[in-house]
DNA sequence: TTATACAAAATTGTTGACAATAATGAAATA
DNA sequence: TATTTCATTATTGTCAACAATTTTGTATAA
């Protein structure tokens, strides 16, 4: 069963929706890497469409951040450098300690509960160095964070960040595992 | 002299961008209003290009925020609610203050003085009731302190929730002129 | 009059083709 | 050998046509 059959039984989505989740999530896990160019021929073969929705998701994953685009030559999985890297890490600190002010001011005792069970689940991981395991669940505690606190845009910048700072952890070694996870246990 | 051949000439750019910056522009002042459709067919035959660019572009906007997509019924200029417009306020108050400390610890005589005249300027169109001025001054006001800042992304992200906050203020009544220059002199 | 059904028109979704540009590699030259 | 030139190939840029879907307007029935 082809992309286009599956879509169209559940709810109805763009061909180009589609198309930059699976990009988005083949720069995340690491299939397409840094400075890899995107090749619209060959990815529209891939997955079975024309250039149109590659195209289009591609544009849309450049205001993301996640792509970089250079006229005539195409798109190109985002190189973020250390400093770079810094900027984007200070802007993410900001806006979690925001999130972190709202949600105080209105969180719930069971949303408490949930955080603090990420938390205690992050410690393990972090002890016995399961290393994606621990961002995976360190992601679900921010994106909790940030969906709890209820604004939208808030949630997606830090969405946002996130994914580019992936990029960059991609590129370098994983490192500051405890340390994170001190941070964490503050909130 | 069509607008492809007018780009030409200066640096290359792809048109989806020029549409983008073209569309962005309609929807700031207005020439679109919330709620309003992008025909993709008469917007194309407008501006002398096909659909493709056109679709590319609103893409790129979605993402940005200033245009929402409904599969099958194309692109509307985003409505941004009360509390979307609440929210927005204190993620760009949240940024700007961290914009603010940030620059005070790099910030340089020259820039100062550009700054303090700009606050000037807006004190002046204040008190002269001249709103789309003093909104001009405003808005360079603010991008120039974040592009001191040197953070691109801080950036990017300021000068995008300016754009959708200039979408509600669109849908609502211009107020609070003399409060926010108020805020201006404290920084 | 109001509601429903349905054909016609408008609009978006997707594609394949062609044009323009950039990358590649081989031949010619120093 | 190293460099330059230039044809070849690969790739992106743009378009126009067709398919699928939604909207509109009209005729019909309650």
């Amino acid at each position: 069963m082809s992309i286009k059959t599956k879509i169209k039984l559940v709810t109805p989505k763009s061909l180009a929706s589609v198309v930059q989740a699976d990009i988005e999530r083949r720069i995340v896990d690491g299939r397409i890497a840094p400075g890899d160019r995107i090749n619209e021929y060959s990815m529209a073969a891939e997955m079975g469409v024309s250039r149109g929705p590659i195209r289009e998701a591609c544009r849309a994953l450049v205001k993301s951040g996640l792509l970089e685009f250079i006229v005539n030559r195409g798109c190109f999985v985002r190189e973020v450098s250390k400093k770079e890297a810094k900027d984007l890490y200070t802007l993410r600190a900001s806006l979690m300690k925001l999130a972190g002010e709202l949600l105080a001011t209105r969180i719930t005792d069971r949303e408490i509960k949930l955080l603090s069970e990420m938390v205690e689940e992050m410690t393990k991981a972090a002890l016995a160095e399961d290393f994606s395991n621990f961002y995976e669940i360190n992601r679900r505690f921010h994106d909790s964070i940030v969906t709890f606190v209820d604004n939208k845009r808030l949630r997606e910048i830090c969405n946002g960040l996130d994914k580019e700072l992936h990029l960059y952890r991609s590129q370098s070694i994983p490192a500051g595992l405890k340390d994170s996870d001190r941070e964490h246990k503050e909130i």
